[in-house]
RNA sequence: GGGGGUGUAGCUCAGUUGGUUAGAGCGCCGGCCUGUCACGCCGGAGGCCGCGGGUUCGAGUCCCGUCACUCCCGCCA
């Protein structure tokens, strides 16, 4: 007989009835009757019950076990009587009579229960890491998650893609986020860097020949952690591909992810055909270029209802900027005065003077805001519309740059509030034609997002157009609002790159040493290509309904970028400092 | 770097206006218990009230500082 099991906790059936069988796994749970006694056996394949009375010869031994002890028991499959069958198991049809004990492996006093799940604080979770991965649902989870990686690959295999490794040491990057960096001991004073994403790796394979590409890829970014953002390290599915136009990357990954939430979303419904919402347009409607489409608000300009009408406050900026607008949020539902001060105190509670407001009864608008603009206005708002009594309309007022932030936030609000949005489906979209140079702080022209993608119109477009209005072949996949992946067409002309970093304020000297070898490449015959990097551990969040992405990492750090289980980061002996020629300067303490 | 929240038993939490010896549930230890599956019943141990200072006759409670965890802003091509 094997040593440890013939069978799995999970797998003894009414069939197993007489068989003699041997389990091993975690004593997950003990109801000691004094002269019957039963033990919940349990490994990653579910839940047995096993039972000693005192004619049992283990009996003594069972008496002595504890939570989390890891044991090995021998005994007889026997069926249960009718009333006492446990229909929440899948074995409860049988349990296990208990001939003999091995303790495997004893367990200390836990400091968080692996029988129940009640929140536990995430420095304790984190600290000992094994036991909560014991727990039902993270265990679920992990096993999801993997499941997911495994499909992914199934479908991007059958959709003609091949997985390619690249570097984790490469080459510190001048853009984007901080890197990691580990020094090189055959060059003092010099680093590697960790990847913050393959992107040249992936471009440089497409230059290579290799057509289509997918992987798994560790991504590394020195940048503080959000619920939805691990600190350090995440995966993403990067994909490139050749001779490939913005609509055939579209018609490559849409598919891929529409199956995938089919496949894992528990049934929800799901996005047939993703509509393509222009960067633009999604600022306007929504506020954000993450819209959740789950929410049916859309918001629209109002201004010129308000143009020289009695509302001063409004009618006022107008006036004085020929870029102010004023913006609608539509709020059906909302039409009551109690609705209208919550949101109200809410937008206050914002830092926001006030959310000026219309609510609709009686066949007239109400509110401060109705009574100053009059009832030709008001109705016309009403139209404009298409509300009616009991709906309520917010407006929000000045630069669109300004304010499209907080007015999302209100239509995101307003859709929660009055239960508009309905939670359970997957709503996706593309954000396309995101512009490819915006103003920094300081006023300067900078990328605004990927320096590598390809404007739109081209060198033309660069060399005669305001470059704050070039858009770039450059999209996003939106999934109830979070951002799920970002990609592009590349620019694959060295002399449109080179041009594109010029307006951008970098010297051809700068952009030959920071990105030489891609510049290299460009030089010698690069097909056009593009692709995207759907981010892995966002995709397992939405399909876990999971609300922060260590329920979902099986290892993840705490938001101080500390593994408190291994516990990293850590000192190093000075023998490894002095062979990597590096001296640690303390940080000045502040007085 | 900044802002908010939290911090009381191993864990989850309660603790009134500042007032006796800081409580409950779960867990742990001991005892009883032959059909439980969140088993039940009885008893017990377990507290630097995050830490430091201050106000006060008296501080878990009020004030200041600090630390830890967390959420957010900055940051994240």
């Amino acid at each position: 007989m094997h040593p440890f099991r013939t069978t799995t906790c999970g797998a003894l059936r009414e069939q197993n009835v007489g068989e003699t069988v041997r389990l091993s796994g975690w004593v997950h749970r003990l109801r000691d009757h004094g002269g019957l006694l039963f033990i919940d056996l349990r490994d990653h394949y579910g839940l047995t019950q096993c039972v000693a009375d005192p004619e049992s010869p283990a009996f003594a031994q069972a008496e002595k076990l504890k939570a989390e002890w890891v044991v090995r028991i021998d005994g007889e499959v026997v069926a249960r009587e009718a009333e006492t069958v446990n229909p929440n198991l899948p074995t409860g049809q049988v349990e296990v009579r208990i001939k003999a004990i091995e303790v495997l492996s004893e367990s200390a006093e836990l400091p968080l229960p692996v029988f129940g799940e009640p929140d536990y604080p995430e420095e304790t979770r984190l600290k000992y890491r094994f036991l909560d991965l014991r727990r039902e649902t993270l265990h679920a989870n992990i096993m999801k998650r993997q499941a997911i990686i495994w499909s992914i690959r199934n479908r991007m295999r059958d959709a003609g893609f091949f997985e390619f490794q690249t570097p984790i040491l490469t080459a510190s990057s001048p853009e984007g986020a901080r890197d990691y960096l580990v020094p090189s001991r055959v060059h003092p004073g010099k680093f590697y860097a960790l990847p913050q994403a393959p992107q040249q790796f992936k471009q440089l394979i497409m230059m290579g020949g290799f057509d289509r590409y997918f992987q798994i890829a560790p991504c590394f970014r020195d940048e503080d952690a959000r619920a939805d953002r691990s600190p350090g390290e995440f995966y993403q599915l990067d994909i490139e591909m050749s001779f490939a136009t913005q609509d055939d990357v579209f018609e490559a990954v849409e598919p891929m992810l529409r199956g995938l939430f089919e496949e894992f979303g528990d049934g929800l419904p799901v996005t047939q055909k993703f509509p393509q919402i222009p960067y633009r347009e999604a600022m306007r409607k929504y506020g954000t270029d993450k819209p959740d489409l789950r929410n049916p608000i859309e918001m629209e300009d109002v201004s010129e209802h308000f143009r020289g009408s009695g509302f001063k406050i409004f009618a006022g900026m107008l006036e004085s900027d020929q870029n102010a607008r004023v913006w609608a949020i539509p709020a059906k539902g909302g039409g009551s005065r109690a609705f209208c001060d919550r949101m109200n105190s809410w937008a206050q509670s914002e830092g926001q003077p006030g959310l000026g407001y219309i609510f609709f009864r009686d066949g007239e608008g109400a509110g401060p805001v109705a009574k100053n603009i009059g009832e030709e206005r008001t109705a016309a708002i009403r139209d404009q519309l298409g509300l009616g009594d009991g709906d309520a309309v917010f407006f929000v007022a000045g630069l669109p740059a300004e304010f499209a932030d907080f007015a999302g936030r209100a239509r995101v609000k307003a859709g929660n509030d009055l239960e508009l949005t309905e939670k359970e489906q997957f709503k996706f979209c593309w954000i396309v034609d995101f512009p490819m140079y915006e103003l920094t702080d300081e006023g300067e022209v900078d990328f605004s997002h990927n320096p590598f993608s390809m404007p739109q119109g081209g060198m033309e477009a660069l060399e005669n157009e305001d470059p704050l209005e070039i858009k770039a072949f450059q999209y996003d996949i939106v999934c109830n609002g979070v951002e799920l992946s970002s990609g592009a067409i590349r620019n694959h002309k060295p002399e449109i790159m080179q041009k594109a970093f010029e307006i951008a304020g970098y010297s051809r000297e700068e952009l030959e040493k920071e990105f030489g070898g891609m510049l290299r490449a460009l030089q010698y015959g690069a097909p056009p290509h593009g692709g995207i990097a759907p981010g892995v551990d966002r995709i397992v969040m939405l399909l876990c309904g999971e609300e922060n992405l260590r329920e979902v990492v099986m290892f993840p750090m705490n938001q101080q970028a500390e593994d408190l289980l291994m516990g990293a980061p850590s000192e190093v002996s000075p023998e490894q400092l002095k062979e990597l020629n590096i001296k640690v300067v303390p940080p000045k303490v502040a007085k």
